[in-house]
DNA sequence: CGTTTGCTTGAATTCTGTCAAAGCAGGTGG
DNA sequence: CCACCTGCTTTGACAGAATTCAAGCAAACG
């Protein structure tokens, strides 16, 4: 229980038994099926949600009804709506569930607290954060200065397990593309 | 000195005077003219900058020659190759001046030293990162789910003082484009 | 005053989206 | 066990959009 989000915690910034029982106080578990909704535009976000098993997208939908991915969450990582969760205004982002999925959830009210009570929780945080704001300054860069074979070759590279377990339509929309768009970028990287 | 910096902290995290004295001490003040590398491809980031007046940009160069521009940063923000800065790994981002600029310099020493010594440096840095990620999530969601225009009226209306100061072939290359397409864009905006 | 820099425009080319259809599993119910 | 869905991927033809290359023009600068 909780096994996951304890090794993440505890190998960025290692945990004494007391501060990980009141940590552990704070937080609870939350199991989804495939398809389920974790969030929906227009709601109040109210947790970060930590990925212990499966995987999870959050995205928008426009006027005509068109999806857009805008992050995957495997093991290991966080999907919130965090201006929502922050701020609580309605959600802009939906969440659900690709797979069965098993989540630790953190809501506003613990997270405030851990923050004023625990200084291992504020540098976790911090380096969570940190390390997913690089990511998206990696993603940016990658969006706007490669092609799109090369920003597929190094999706594949830098998440395999995402272009393995998420359907390639997902993964087409995660990049801005049409799927046919996709399928055609894959027929041209394994030679013709 | 430091003016806007205080500011900047002080309005998330109110600061008493002896915690300020703390942090001004790990501070120091930089002027770069326009043009001038705050950093170059391949060298170590040693500094976050804070920008106190001015106009900065960081960006990728292929090795055809072509500059892709990740980020701006203007009066109250921040720039910096966090990725090289936390892990003392070359950069592979350039930074340099669109205008002469005042940069509030904080070395990884220093960041390090406050980040045990004062837990309002701790929260103010958590707080600025988190805003940072959710703009760059705001910034992914527009390029994968908008058109061009809607794009770049989206831009106007979240930064009205980067469209004004910068010149317009840095924004196509923020956006991702060739400087053709965004002024075919403009003039399709300004109604032909 | 000449040069540089940035923005615009045009025509041809290349790439991507759209629409329609077909193929290909995996799963379900009969 | 098989036939039939259903969801996903691939393919083709065509229309639409962006890039490329080339040129022209205006403003800024030394």
């Amino acid at each position: 229980m909780y096994d996951r989000y304890f090794e993440s915690f505890n190998k960025r910034v290692p945990l004494s038994e007391s501060e990980w029982e009141l940590i552990k106080g704070h937080l609870s578990l939350k199991k989804i099926r495939k398809k389920q909704y974790l969030l929906q535009e227009g709601d109040v976000c109210k947790y970060v949600a930590f990925v212990e098993k499966g995987a999870l997208r959050s995205y928008t939908v426009n006027e005509d009804g068109s999806e857009h991915i805008v992050q995957f969450a495997l093991e290991g990582w966080f999907i919130s709506d965090m201006y929502s969760y922050l701020t609580t205004e309605p959600a802009t982002y939906n969440i659900d569930a690709i797979e069965d999925s098993e989540l630790v959830m953190i809501s506003r009210e613990s997270s405030d607290e851990l923050l004023e009570q625990s200084p291992s929780y504020k540098s976790y945080l911090l380096q969570l954060i940190t390390g997913a704001y690089i990511a998206l300054q990696k993603r940016i860069t990658a969006t706007i200065s490669l092609s799109l074979e090369d920003r597929y070759t190094g999706l594949i590279k830098t998440y395999p397990d995402i272009v393995q377990r998420v359907p390639q339509h997902m993964i087409a929309s995660y990049m801005g593309l049409t799927p046919e768009t996709l399928s055609r970028i894959r027929r041209r990287l394994s030679g013709n």
